[in-house]
DNA sequence: GGCCTGACTTTAG
DNA sequence: GCTAAAGCCAGGC
């Protein structure tokens, strides 16, 4: 394969549609590695593709927000994610009704 | 090539 | 609900 998971990792991050979050579990998943979970974090952080690369709406397995490197922390983040129309319950997000579903 | 770090997750106490 | 520990893996030095 030509791509690098961290390719692919990106590739999977920009197709999440605003109003919609995916995990950092389902990122490592989908892109073929499970348990890279972590390396998914890491790669957001070192986002080489902003603002292509939503790495906003990528959050922890329970819809919390645990990290966030651009302007304004976690906090921006979590007010950037409800302007696009993810819905909140507290701090953390509903996933029930917001987290995004690859086809 | 080896060691350390980290925007994770899960299980156990 | 919280802290601790372990498993996992790419990047940087």
């Amino acid at each position: 394969m030509g791509k690098s998971f961290r390719e692919t990792v990106y590739e999977l991050t920009k197709l999440i549609p605003p109003g919609y979050v995916a995990t950092y579990k389902q990122i490592a998943v989908k892109s073929g590695k499970p348990k890279a979970a972590r390396v998914v974090g890491l790669f957001m952080k070192s986002n080489p593709y902003i603002p292509q690369v939503p790495c906003h709406r990528v959050v922890g397995s329970d819809g919390q927000l645990t990290g966030y490197s651009g302007q304004g922390g976690k906090k921006k983040k979590e007010q950037l994610l409800k302007k696009e129309g993810v819905v909140f319950s507290g701090k953390k997000i509903n996933l029930t009704i917001s987290q995004w579903k690859p086809l």
